[in-house]
DNA sequence: TAGATTGTTAATCGATTAACAATC
DNA sequence: TAGATTGTTAATCGATTAACAATC
């Protein structure tokens, strides 16, 4: 049902939000909406949903709009939700923590099998119904089990040579929240970085700026 | 020494981003840098840098480039990083704490003064060097204190009511952690959400997706 | 069938990049 | 002065919106 076209990162960047639209609509037991309906509740163009989900295929239907469970298992799909990667947190810090805690990782495609931190006093604590294993068991455990993604709750300092050992261990794909910018160094590894205090210095820039 | 055109959203979301990689300059004892130089450095063309800057001023000499620490301070006003903002948190939960603890407000131009909860239970515990107090106070406080930023670390259900709430107590910004959409609801409110498992959900899809 | 709404092409808008004259 | 690099205008590129024929 997908189509061969690059997929802009635009559009990427909007898949996650239908998705939780979607499921919250199909909570909410409806069954079918158009894309005026659902571009109204979203704060988007009709235009722009019919675009971008015909850039992964023809998921509605003329003249009746999207079944939404269908488009639902559909958007679930491209995303690979049932995929269950596997997935490791380094720093198990106050934001690894509830990082690990607060984070539904199965119901987004990973699953979280371990937690590491250089700190001793750390080591066998519980985070998440998981026990915090000390970093220098990390080689060991990525050769038996394989994780494709690292997140990263770490401090700046360290984090690029924490990276680079985890990409030479065959990590695919950072989740990285450390104050420092990864993608500037790794061509083929896969970077999503979250910068909180960007984020709440935008927020401090408007404020301040009507 | 600012401009009177609109700067685009665009431009606003890499302020930080230069902000951060100045700081990490100066603090490396650099003093001048060119666009191209820094342009290498940040991942982006010299031209765009040009461009970013000039929405604000004239802030380069021709023929020289850019003085960083001069540079550093016209940005950190233009973000406001001296106002420190009144802001207040909502809900002491993993991730509230985690963001109370982690996030250095006073760098980011905010001044964390209170944290609320509505757990009981929670009354009284310290976090972040504060006590967080019952969500009953939430009134009076605001009525004392004229907080005009919110941080909501609450779950959706509720996220709506609290935001209304806040609102009519004259909180004028939200920094959102709820997995709810707040924009969709108001117009005049500067509202920046944060949403993690979307962030993660494009990092599974880019995983499944080459 | 008639009405509705998609899928898709074309038009518009905005953001990024290139080019270069101004100037330190 | 000559060289370097900005500030700024013009060209390009990409993303969003509008329009409409296809079709359920």
């Amino acid at each position: 049902m997908s189509k061969n076209t690059t997929v802009s990162n635009s559009v990427i960047r909007r898949l996650p939000r239908y998705y939780r639209f979607l499921g919250d609509l199909l909570s909410q037991n409806v069954a079918k909406m158009s894309s005026r309906e659902l571009s109204e509740k979203m704060g988007l163009t009709a235009s722009q949903i019919r675009q971008d989900l015909n850039c992964f295929g023809g998921f509605g239907q003329q003249g009746y709009g999207y079944n939404l469970a269908e488009l639902y298992k559909e958007i679930g799909n491209l995303l690979g939700i049932d995929n269950q990667v596997k997935t490791i947190l380094i720093g198990a810090g106050n934001l690894g923590r509830a990082i690990a805690s607060h984070i539904d990782f199965n119901k987004r495609g990973c699953n979280l099998i371990a937690i590491f931190d250089s700190d001793e006093s750390l080591k066998g604590t519980e985070v998440a119904g998981m026990s915090v294993h000390h970093i220098s068991k990390l080689h060991e455990f990525c050769k038996e089990n394989e994780p494709v993604i690292a997140i990263l709750c770490i401090p700046k300092t360290g984090a690029q040579a924490v990276a680079d050992d985890l990409v030479s261990m065959g990590i695919k794909a950072f989740w990285n929240y450390s104050h420092y910018d990864l993608q500037v160094n790794y061509k083929d590894i896969i970077v999503e970085n979250v910068h909180l205090g960007d984020s709440l210095l935008t927020l401090t820039y408007r404020v301040n700026n009507q």
